[in-house]
RNA sequence: GGAGGGGUUCCCGAGCGGCCAAAGGGAUCAGACUGUAAAUCUGACGGCUCAGCCUUCGUAGGUUCGAAUCCUACCCCCUCCA
């Protein structure tokens, strides 16, 4: 077996190990349990998750099992690593319906059967009932406040005249060092992954198992994404760019994917990927050579899009981008526009006779009807393929594609469907 | 408690009675060029029934023909002194 972490540290995937030649050892020596926490901070994951949920399928590859805790307790506290403000709590309800929505995603990306079988696992279920006087006394009385307020991570908080930090996010790293021990109890569980920001709360996690429990436990952190250019991560024109297929559709998950800088692929190829060393040899030639013809980013879309939406969902996503970037939209058929409103694009029923300023804002294309005027007047949008400068265009049956589709463009490739009611 | 400085359109930051929907920069969006790239150049960037009108310059009042600009009160931030 190759020595685990020297080939996570070729992909780009090791910031920090807490006893790197103790863990390539523990490693080799038999299925260990490993675990990354995801808090449910919203309804969905976002693509900067994916190299956390890929390295467990990573572990689970290689033969160890792994577990996705979904953090149903410590999401109700909100974690205060480098965050320059104390976070507004959400409310229980939402946070029970957010856990549940994370299990669903978390659960695709390990096997939770066989040898090496995955679990999902809730914090909520062990801090739930944990006793206040237990807590402090079991728990608390490991920590020391001098050492957690020396952190980096909180000094930011500390430090910050006025701002401060509550008793209440002060506790998260506890909270969070309490799970790690209760897996390594309940599970064996004996290392623990996260990315770099998450350093201090896994290290926290990895004393107090040797405190309480006398077993040495491992702690691992990945790089959090950049782009090479500097600017932020994950993020597309519509906003942050979900895992969940019904927030970010599977074909503009492809196209965030297809618009990867050059820069940028191979790195997001071994983070993102699950390729062999090969694959990416190759990948990377082909970025070099003849960056023109983008086959690094082809493969990066096809495989992310893959993993995360299914073969069916990538089909959708790459006969769209094939009609819409490469093809007329005058050829495409009846049966393809009726599938682009149904997962293609984003899609709105408007009433015949609408006009077109009201559709694109009504379309959230523009922000307002003046936005969209602006849009029409500076050539940037396009109708059925065509560009429009007349503002006065309505969307009408007479116009319209097989008398009932409108396909809006607002610049490159930002699309709307417009189907016309009745 | 005392003495100063400040709150301007997404962010930074000019303006200090009319020529201000408010300089400049950033971010963002669009166009050209391209590889659905980067860089660069051009334009847009409060709202509307858009050559005009309406609502904005911490909040509420006031002075004035006219206020982001002057006055009053209040709220909030920063610096120095105690």
């Amino acid at each position: 077996m190759t020595f685990f972490p020297d080939t996570l540290e070729r992909r780009g995937l090791l910031a920090q190990v807490s006893d790197r030649d103790g863990l390539a050892h523990h490693l080799g020596g038999a299925s260990r349990v490993v675990y990354v926490g995801f808090d449910p901070t919203a309804a969905s994951l976002q693509v900067g998750n994916l190299v956390s949920l890929l390295l467990l399928r990573r572990f689970q590859l290689q033969g160890h099992r792994p577990i996705a805790l979904v953090g149903g307790a410590t999401g109700l506290i909100g974690d205060p690593s480098w965050r320059t403000e104390e976070r507004v709590l959400n409310d229980a309800a939402t946070v029970e319906d957010w856990v549940a929505r994370i299990r669903r995603q978390v659960g695709r990306f390990i096997d939770l059967d066989g040898n090496s079988a995955g679990r999902v696992v809730n914090n909520l279920d062990w801090t739930g009932e944990l006793n206040t006087l237990a807590f402090l006394r079991d728990i608390g009385k490991h920590f020391s406040v001098t050492a957690m307020l020396q952190r980096d991570s909180v000094r930011s908080r500390v430090e910050r005249d006025g701002g401060g930090i509550s008793y209440t996010e002060f506790s998260y790293t506890l909270l969070q060092a309490n799970d790690f021990l209760e897996l390594a109890r309940r599970y064996d569980c004996s290392l623990q992954i996260g990315g770099s920001d998450q350093w201090g709360n896994i290290v926290s996690g990895v004393d107090l198992v040797r405190r309480a429990l006398g077993r040495q436990a491992f702690a691992l952190t990945h790089p959090l994404v950049t782009r090479s250019d500097g600017t932020k991560w994950g993020k597309s024109a519509g906003g942050a760019v979900w895992l969940d297929p019904e927030r970010t559709s599977p074909y503009a998950f492809y196209q965030f994917w297809l618009n990867v800088a050059d820069a940028d692929v191979v790195a997001h190829l071994k983070r993102f990927t699950l390729l062999d060393d090969e694959a990416l040899a190759a990948a990377g030639d082909a970025v070099e050579n003849h960056p023109e013809q983008r086959q690094g980013q082809r493969t990066l879309a096809r495989e992310v899009t893959r993993l995360v939406h299914g073969d069916e969902s990538l089909l959708s996503a790459e006969r769209i981008t094939a009609a819409l970037f490469h093809g007329a939209v005058r050829d495409l058929a009846p049966g393809d526009l009726a599938q682009l409103a149904q997962d293609g694009m984003a899609c709105t029923s408007v009433a015949p006779g609408t006009g077109l300023l009201a559709a694109l804002s009504a379309a959230g294309l523009a922000k307002s009807n003046g936005d969209a005027r602006r849009l029409v007047q500076g050539r940037g949008v396009r109708l059925n393929g065509e560009p429009v400068t007349d503002s006065s265009t309505l969307l009408s049956t007479a116009n319209a594609l097989h008398g009932r589709y409108h396909l809006l463009r607002r610049g490159r490739r930002n699309w709307h469907l417009a189907v016309l009611a009745g």
